[in-house]
DNA sequence: TTGACGTGATACCTTTTGGTGCCATATATA
DNA sequence: TATATATGGCACCAAAAGGTATCACGTCAA
């Protein structure tokens, strides 16, 4: 089901990232715009954002000669669908509506 | 609030330290036991569940000289809460539970 | 056109990470 | 007691990660 989520969860280790993440949460921002909130050369961001974006956890759209860096919370499924592995209050639910259903429909884990 | 989720994610960032996760979650092991079901060292596969104690992710009880590591799916509550935080669906739904109980009156949508 | 600006890309450095091998220590067992 | 077993801990190594400096390139503006 889930994607392989390797490059969610790396992308999340660092707590730089994670902190972009919450920047770009509040608005998009330029490469420029977000290298100014830590005290890291730009270079050193853009690393970062591209780690992010190998992550699927931002988009990154080109305006100009600037470029966009805007939050997906999408990204963010493939690592809550494998967390949620371990959650047996919602592997519960998820049971009883496999149960409701009923169908038969086919379910690989 | 949730405590620093930096130790959690950074023990689920690697692909081996996320297989041992599931493995416990079937059963406790020992660390022998772990280790048969790698192509590592026990050294290696030592140093990963340290990793994950460090994160909270695992429980790990002493038994004779063997020890018994165990899933702890309570551990991954920061991480959880921490990616909730940009689940806007979740966070309209307590807004709207959040304004139910502040005004004390049915919320009908 | 001429610069200034925003970004891409590379080489390079240091620290961390994931792995090995080896030996010490504690415990179970013949 | 003697010995095998299960683990802890250390030194060591190669690769990856996080960072810097630097230069090239496309784009905007005077």
């Amino acid at each position: 089901m889930t994607l392989q989520p390797q490059a969610a969860f790396r992308a999340l280790s660092d707590p730089t990232r994670r902190t972009i993440l919450t920047l770009l949460d509040d608005q998009p921002m330029t490469i420029a715009q977000v290298s100014d909130r830590f005290d890291m050369t730009r270079a050193a961001v853009k690393k970062h954002l591209t780690i992010l974006k190998e992550g699927d956890l931002i988009r990154v759209e080109p305006r100009g000669r600037e470029r966009i860096n805007s939050l997906n919370p999408e990204g963010m499924r493939p690592v809550r669908d494998w967390l949620s592995h371990f959650d047996r209050f919602w592997d519960d639910k998820l049971d009883a509506l496999k149960r409701t259903i009923e169908t038969g429909e086919a379910d690989n884990d």
